[in-house]
DNA sequence: GGCGTGACTTGAA
DNA sequence: ATTCAAGCCACGC
């Protein structure tokens, strides 16, 4: 089985669904999956959507920080994307975060 | 098939 | 406020 993972595919669906210039969190996409403590997976999830349509920069950790940009192609790469979105990124940091902070739980209201 | 690692988060001390 | 510990689960060796 192939597709058994309904986390990854979901984790990765959500991430699909950030809209631009947004940005999320490891931790809100896994506990819109009822998953809270399953942050890491949805990571692991972002590395098997690299190759993918799905915006894997536009979810960073919870404090707003590109942790995953050394796993891109290239480590200025995620940042230079979220740039190219409107997103004010600096030193590995995302500025106005709060503001750009997109919650599945909230925004999609389940 | 066990052990360590990891794109994280939360809660307790 | 900061630091420490534990939980989660897939993947590689």
């Amino acid at each position: 089985m192939e597709e058994n993972s309904n986390f990854f595919k979901n984790a990765q669906d959500v991430a699909r669904l950030i809209p631009i210039g947004r940005v999320t969190s490891y931790g809100a996409i896994a506990k819109y999956l009822s998953t809270a403590k399953s942050a890491r997976m949805v990571g692991w999830a972002m590395n098997a959507a690299k190759g993918t349509d799905i915006p894997a920069h536009r979810v960073v950790n919870r404090e707003g920080l590109l942790s995953g940009a050394k796993h891109f192609s290239t480590p200025t790469k995620m940042q230079l994307l979220l740039e190219n979105e409107g997103v004010k990124v600096q030193n590995q940091q995302i500025q106005n975060f709060k503001e750009l902070f997109w919650d599945p739980n909230v925004e999609l209201a389940f």
